[in-house]
RNA sequence: CGCGGGGUGGAGCAGUCUGGUAGCUCGUCGGGCUCAUAACCCGAAGGUCGCGGGUUCAAAUCCCGCCCCCGCUACCA
């Protein structure tokens, strides 16, 4: 019955801080499915880390000046704060740049190589005679072929957006020293990727739950899949564990990004003091993982990761990758790459984390990309997250403190409305929970939240402030059973709201924690806490600059 | 060019696989209530479901063509 779950979250590129986007496409989402699963009795083993490996880190350096390991000792404190500020509960969040991690790609490289699935090959680049090495495609620029705009980068160019290969590019110059780059081959490994098409397809053609655009993208790229070079000409990343392709030689950061869920969940055994701890999550066929990421990142964990797990053997394939969409800002993509919008720092300094959670996971991109605006996050905090579950929490705890000594009223006789409303809780939970596994958190928000209204509703129609006053014991049983609600909704909510939970629990008297995903029972008699209100109302402006 | 996703009342989305009175949250308008953070509840108006054609008794849903947006294809997560 109790199942191992491993949640994989996308690693962050250590290059800049991070926006709304990246926090509803790969980040909140994972925390959410982590929280219900272990409340549902679940073992769960959290992972991410800073990828610290590329060229956005490297680019930064040198236009900050400093070394790309600087780069990511600046941001990879960031990304906790993130993680702090918001309840994001990893079990580890390390970086790319652990001994460890290189150790474990440098084994799976090994294995890869030893199978054959990986091999030694040539390939033809730009090679820049004074700074003496070759150049990655974005360190030359020149006139673009298309439109002859003169800075265009040597894999894209910026004015007319046209794809380019940098040998194309009229006056081609280095970045590094101006030079004018020549030809050269270099040598590097590839990995075979179209070796494993078969089985992919196979594997992928039997995932019918995935959600429909990752996978028709993964089976349509395993259609025509290159050998694809997984070393670089770069000197910042994990050293190829073979020496014969002379210095000046990394594995490239796809490479080893991936095995990042790997490396760090054995990162975390030995943390916890028991090594081979680890292996109960991707050694153990029965043992699930969810691969939490953006769209632009599907085929490195549907295709490509898989294909190393094959190749390596004995480790678990995904069980799910249920990609987000993106997150866009008036038609932005709300990314750090293209440099708008703004970190979620800036956000969680002027909202409460909650309220942030919750206004993001109402509109996760689940199925197609989703606008989204400031005016929206405070709408939907406003009417929503205030109005209809702060404001019933308050209203029914208030009443009760007022009218019954601070305690939770003693149930009377109960009619079926009263019993309607009670078996909501029960309900709610099963239907959070059966959309939650499913990977459907937008709609396990949503089923919370219109049980929320529902009780509103119960109250509208039974009027306890007027009926306290001439039959208490009618009030206390409607206010009993409304404690009883949002003690269930309150279970319910917390993947979503994890801090006010806290503060509710509180209030009702049950205490900060949850044990299980249960409905509870709060007992009449029970001492409330001090009420009230759980969420701040915003002002209109709150978000302005 | 190719591949994947999307185009549904004012906004943001579900429904499309398994055709059969178009649904949710919010906004707007009207009403109720007054315990509660001017919060809550009820009702109404508002949509030729991107465009054109086809199949069918019946299409948002299936088929064909086209247009627009996003992503990938490319060392930008």
């Amino acid at each position: 019955m109790n199942r191992r779950i491993l949640v994989a979250v996308a690693w962050p590129y250590a290059s800049g801080p991070r926006h709304l986007g990246h926090l509803a496409g790969a980040y909140l989402p994972p925390d959410i499915f982590a929280r219900y699963h272990r409340l549902a009795g679940n073992e769960v083993l959290m992972v991410s880390g800073s990828d610290a490996n590329g060229t956005p880190i490297t680019v930064k350096a040198e236009e900050l000046g400093i070394t790309p390991e600087e780069v990511v000792n600046t941001y990879h404190p960031e990304f906790l704060r993130y993680w702090d500020d918001l309840g994001i509960s990893f079990d580890l969040f390390t970086t790319t740049m652990t001994e460890n991690h290189h150790k474990v790609t440098q084994d799976l490289f090994m294995r890869l190589l030893e199978q054959g699935y990986v091999t030694r090959g040539s390939s033809e680049q730009f090679y820049d005679p004074e700074a003496e090495r070759f150049l990655p495609d974005r360190y030359v620029e020149g006139e673009c072929p298309h439109c002859g705009y003169p800075n265009a980068r040597g894999d894209q160019c910026d004015n007319c957006g046209r794809t380019l290969d940098p040998v194309d590019l009229i006056n081609p110059r280095s970045l590094l020293s101006g030079a004018t780059p020549e030809r050269r081959t270099t040598e590097h490994y590839f990995m075979d990727l179209p070796a494993f098409s078969d089985r992919l397809r196979q594997w992928l053609e039997s995932k019918t739950s995935w959600r429909k655009h990752v996978r028709n993208w993964a089976l349509g790229m395993v259609e025509d899949m290159p050998v694809r070079a997984i070393t670089r000409d770069i000197d910042w990343g994990v050293d190829v564990p073979v020496d014969d392709l002379g210095p000046g030689k990394k594995i490239y950061v796809w490479f080893d990004a991936v095995i990042g869920y790997l490396s760090a969940s054995i990162e975390w055994a030995s943390k916890t003091g028991d090594p081979d701890a680890w292996k109960k999550w991707w050694q153990d066929p029965e043992a699930e993982s969810y691969y939490f990421v953006g769209k632009d990142n599907i085929p490195f964990h549907a295709v490509i990761w898989p294909a190393m797990l094959m190749g390596h053997g004995g480790l678990n394939l995904p069980t799910d990758v249920p990609a987000n969409q993106y997150l866009t800002f008036k038609g932005d993509k709300a990314s750090a790459s293209r440099g708008v919008g703004r970190s979620i720092a800036w956000y969680t300094e002027r909202l409460q984390p909650d309220a942030l959670r919750y206004a993001i996971a109402s509109v996760f991109p689940e199925q197609g990309d989703t606008d989204f605006s400031d005016a929206e996050i405070i709408r939907r905090v406003n009417e929503e997250l205030v109005a209809t579950w702060g404001n019933l929490v308050n209203r029914v705890l208030s009443m009760s403190t007022r009218n019954f000594d601070g305690r939770v009223p003693e149930p009377g006789e109960l009619t079926n409305e009263d019993r309607v409303i009670l078996d909501l809780g029960p309900r709610t939970l099963e239907a959070v929970a059966d959309h939650i596994e499913k990977v459907e958190l937008r709609a396990g928000l949503r089923a919370a939240m219109d049980a929320a209204g529902n009780v509103n509703a119960y109250l509208n129609s039974t009027e306890p402030w007027n009926v306290i006053k001439d039959d208490p014991e009618r009030g206390a049983t409607i206010l009993w059973v409304a404690i009883q609600a949002i003690a269930s909704i309150r279970v319910a909510l917390y993947p979503y709201l994890p801090h006010s939970s806290v503060t509710i629990g509180e209030m009702l008297g049950t205490g900060p924690d949850i044990d299980a995903w249960s409905a509870p029972e709060v007992p009449g008699g029970t001492m409330l806490g001090d009420v009230a209100p759980v969420f701040f109302k915003l002002e209109d402006d709150v978000l302005d600059d």
